[in-house]
DNA sequence: GGCATATACCTGGAGGTACGAGGTATAGAG
DNA sequence: CTCTATACCTCGTACCTCCAGGTATATGCC
């Protein structure tokens, strides 16, 4: 049902190279703090794509530190194509039932 | 992150009571098809919302067989409301973010 | 020099959700 | 008399999400 932060974190990157740091950070602002992904769930996540082959990993030098940059392959543009169609149906569908034939809560 | 069998089911009894194999099937004609959940995903759900007080059960005996019938307290009206507001702000960052600055996917 | 803070990576364990598979029992159709 | 639909339920699994913690370097401040 869920997916959320993989989904982020596969768009954010199809738009340009990051790393997990500054995904933290992209994703809270881009989202106006509406939702905060601590470390400890998008370094997991980044993980597990790269596991599966939808992202490449990059190490990058800067100043003294290490960043490990990520960008999508050809199977992490497939792999967003299809959680945002999921996404879409499932959203999709909520909103169906909570506008309802009803009343309570319909609107905000 | 998630919630919405939860939120689905609260949100169709606040129309009228219902029993569970029914909350199934309705949950599947108001997204049309587009959810599904099996009986052990709705009734696990309606125990646990009994349980915190968010639901009232009620039997009654339909030709024979027995059905029991689940009806919001004033407290699962109360939670109702919450969870739809977490759902809304979760799904208006998420539907920001798929638009983006970006290109891919962004109609559907 | 020493200390706190920000940057940057990572793992572990706990908790909760979601789900398929299975198990019981009655009514009605063929 | 068997099979399907109705109607309830539980169990175990798997996955997701998250908090808390752990490492290390650069930088600014006293």
């Amino acid at each position: 049902m869920t997916g959320v932060p993989e989904m982020l974190i596969l768009r954010l990157l199809a738009e340009r190279e990051m790393y997990g740091y500054e995904l933290v950070q992209a994703i809270e602002v881009a989202t106006g703090e509406a939702i905060r992904l601590g470390e400890g769930v998008v370094y997991p996540v980044l993980h597990a794509l790269e596991e599966s082959g939808c992202l490449r990993a990059r190490r990058k030098a800067v100043s003294g530190r290490t960043r490990v940059y990520y960008s999508l392959t050809a199977a992490g543009k497939k792999r967003l194509a299809v959680v945002i169609q999921d996404w879409k149906r499932i959203a999709g569908a909520v909103a169906q039932v909570l506008k309802g034939a009803g009343d309570a809560a319909a609107s905000v």
